[in-house]
This record gives structure tokens, C-alpha cells and sequence, in this order.
DNA sequence: GACTACATTATTGTATACAAGCTTGTGATC
DNA sequence: GATCACAAGCTTGTATACAATAATGTAGTC
């Protein structure tokens, strides 16, 4: 008993939590059993995350966590780049509130990730981007933020990155720093340079991972160079 | 036997070309019939549609095309304003081909506006943002700019733009001459400028019409003012 | 023992059946 | 004649049934 809505919210939660890795499978009976509703509730849940990217069917095979591409990824934080720092342009000098909301949020990251919680950690590190959207944008840029971050997030977990969680932390304080002294520049720049610099943590990785195929083969090398180990058991 | 894929573009289609209004229903079954598939089809498909924010479904009673409240409708172009002018600014100075492709478009939009043909010069005028995100930005961002200029252009018949095809296409024109100059910094300026003029346009007329309930309030509105008009028949 | 042809199974793709709820038409009542 | 109660019909919401196909297991053959 569990609507439509829910189940492609809890399904997304579930990707961003790592619960649900890139090029995982998604059966729609399994799904269906588990939320117990019928395939078509899941199907059209599903259908959803399509549209929005999240997820991708194969024919006769089953549905699958995307598994972006490296190109695919930068394209995510180019877009990233291109509408954040956008936003910050036009936007006007913020409101008190909006800078008390901003500072709140940064104070609660810092706690999550002195608490070693590494779940809440990443959620309130990608959410920092959609709270900001939230602030001075609009709900249609913040519904496209909120898709984006969550494609870099995932993007992330693809690319196992490097990147410190204290450095985005630190990053989101001085942005909001810049936005309460009123300098829309600076903050800009900033959030172009922190953008970036997530981006960056992932190129170094990068060669590390890949597609599902690429993934089978180097599983799938010999551990010894000459000498192929003897099967266990 | 048509696709789901297939029958969510033709129902965007149609809604572009405005043989389907703002408000205007679409029936499960009809569209079924129409298409000579199950509902199923048919649920799917505008279930994407919905995930896009084309249109809204309301419980037991039917699927609409969204009608943008005036709020809303300021939303999108300013969601376009800053993407379409962020991905000028980050972008390099494009290439000779890409400079082609876009003149040639602007002929065709010309062309297009010369004789008369309202469907495709109201296409064109759409679809030029669209191919100057395919030319200067990434797949991502293009879809989000499609989808956004398709949502601006449902506004425009909503709140019936006053504004001219012709200087939309002299817009374009501009903004293609300061590509092709390397002026990135002036593009930018006249698309901020050509997007504001066209949002400009729909505010001077915005009052006439709004949401079903208020349509619906005027057009019942006695036609002489203390009389009221005899029922005919 | 390795390879191939075939049967089996599992999973999605599509259609249909039934339940639930809103809208509207109709008749009774005041 | 106006209002209200009720019923019929239409439309969506959800589940189930069946078809199509890809993956896998198995037996037979060389």
C-alpha cells in the first residue's frame, strides 16, 4: 500500500544512499512484492525515473541505475556550473533569512560529518546546492538542480571520489559567507571553483571504474601476472 | 501499435503546435482509441509527460494540460534566462560549422515567417534556443532548455504574447552575428535581452485571460452591462 | 570433455478486468 | 418551481492475465 510517488521517491533515497549502485537491477515484480503493490504502480514509478533520468530500461531484461558515462558526468557538472552560478548572478542581494537558513545548514553538515555519518553526510552535502536553489531561485530551477545533484551524487559513487566532505563543507560556508557580505561576484566564483573541484576529486579515479563490462574484465584478471590463481574450493 | 515514446512526443507536439490548449483534457481512452493501443500505453506516456510538467492529472477525473499560473509562467523564462545565458558565457567561441548551422536556421525561421506558416514559424522560433544548446552545450542542459522553451511556449498561447515573430527572428539574427564576431559577452546580453522582450510581451496582455475558473467567469459575463443577454433559442 | 540444439524459466511488454469515485441526470418532496 | 437525495454512467486507479522474448539449464552428439 504504497503510492506511486513514494515508491519513486524511496527508490531515488535509495540510489543516493549507495543503497542502490550504478548498473544495479531493478526488478518490477521484486519491487512490487517489496512495497507491496502491483508491477503497474512500480512500472509507472519507474517510467518516472526514466524521464528524469534515473534510471534506464533494457528490452525483455529489466531495469537498471544508470551508469553515466565519464563524458555523461562532466556533462552533469557542466550543466551544474552553467545554472548554479546562473542563479547566483541574477539573483538580488539575499534576505537575513535566507542567510540564516544557509548558515543552518552549513552548521548542520559540519555536525553530520563530525558524527562520522557518512549517510546523512552525503545527503546534506548534495542538499546544501537545492536549499541554496530553493533560496534564490525558482521551483522549476530547483526541481532541475535537484535532478542534477542527484546525478552527480550518483556520479560519485561511479567514480569513487576523493573528494573530502570537510573541503565541501568549508566550501558551502565561505559561498554563504560571500552571499551575507553581499558579493554576489565572489560568490560565484566560488561555487564555479567548488563545482570544479568536485569534478576534479572524480577525473583523478576516474580511470579506476567504468561501465559494467569494463568493470567484469578487470574483476575478472588474474591476480598473478603469469600464473592464473587456482579456482577456490 | 504506437509507442509510448512515440505518443508522449505526439502529444507535445500537438501542444506546441496548439492543437491542444492549456487546460484542454485528454481522455484515456480516447487517446487509446486513437492510437489503437491500451490505456496502459497511453497512462504511461503521460505519466512522463507529467514528470516533464507538460501535464497534470486529476484524481478520477482526468489528465490536462498544465495551465502555468502568471507566477509560473515568470518562473520559466526566468529558469531560461539563466540557462540559456550561462551556457553563452561558458562557452568558447564556436566553431565556423556551428555558425552555419545557426544561420541557417535563422533563414529558415525567415523563411518560415515570409509565408505565413504560423505551425512551423512558431516551431522554429522555439527550436532555435533549442539547437544553440545542442550547439554550445551539452545533452543534459539541452534537455532541459527543450523542455523549458516548451513550457514557455504553452505560456505564450496561454497569456497570448503580443510579440512579433519578426523581431524574435532579428533577435536570433543578432545574437548568431555576435557569435560569429566572438562576442560572447554581447550574445549573452541580447539573449538576456530577447528572452526578457519576448516575456515582456505576454505581461501587457496577462490580465485578459488566467487560470479555467477565471476564464470561465468572464466568458459568462453578461454581454450588455445592466440587461442581461435573453437565452437564445 | 566441449559444443550445439532444445526445453525451461524468468522477466518485461501489453491488454483486459474490476474497483473506486466524481459528475450529472432524474425524480421526489417541500 | 426550487432543492435535495439518489442512481446511473463515465473516467481514472489498481490488479491480474496473457504474450513475447531473453537468459539459462540440459541432454544429446561429435
Amino acid at each position: 500500500m504504497t503510492s506511486q510517488t513514494e515508491i519513486a521517491q524511496r527508490v531515488v533515497e535509495a540510489i543516493l544512499a549507495q543503497k542502490l549502485s550504478p548498473g544495479g537491477r531493478l526488478g518490477e515484480q521484486e519491487l512490487a512484492d517489496l512495497f507491496g503493490v502491483s508491477r503497474t504502480l512500480v512500472r509507472e514509478a519507474l517510467m518516472q525515473l526514466q524521464a528524469r533520468g534515473f534510471v534506464e530500461v533494457r528490452s525483455r531484461k529489466g531495469w537498471y541505475v544508470v551508469e553515466p558515462s565519464f563524458a555523461q558526468a562532466r556533462d552533469a557538472f557542466a550543466a551544474r556550473r552553467v545554472i548554479e552560478t546562473g542563479m547566483l548572478r541574477e539573483a538580488g542581494k539575499p534576505l537575513q533569512t535566507v542567510i540564516r537558513r544557509l548558515r543552518q545548514h552549513v552548521a548542520e553538515e559540519s555536525a553530520a560529518i563530525d558524527a562520522g555519518d557518512a549517510a546523512t553526510r552525503s545527503f546534506l552535502l548534495a542538499d546544501f546546492h537545492v536549499c541554496l536553489a530553493d533560496c534564490i531561485g525558482n521551483r522549476l530551477l530547483t526541481d532541475v538542480i535537484r535532478d542534477l545533484t542527484a546525478r552527480t551524487t550518483l556520479v560519485a559513487s561511479l567514480y569513487q571520489s576523493t573528494h573530502d566532505a570537510r573541503q565541501s563543507c568549508d566550501d558551502h560556508a565561505r559561498i554563504v559567507a560571500a552571499l551575507a557580505a553581499g558579493d554576489l561576484d565572489q560568490a560565484q566564483r566560488l561555487m564555479a571553483a567548488h563545482i570544479g573541484s568536485v569534478q576534479e576529486a572524480l577525473d583523478e579515479s576516474s580511470a579506476a571504474s567504468g561501465d559494467a563490462r569494463e568493470r567484469l574484465r578487470t574483476s575478472l584478471a588474474p591476480l598473478v601476472r603469469s600464473k592464473p590463481a587456482r579456482r577456490a574450493q
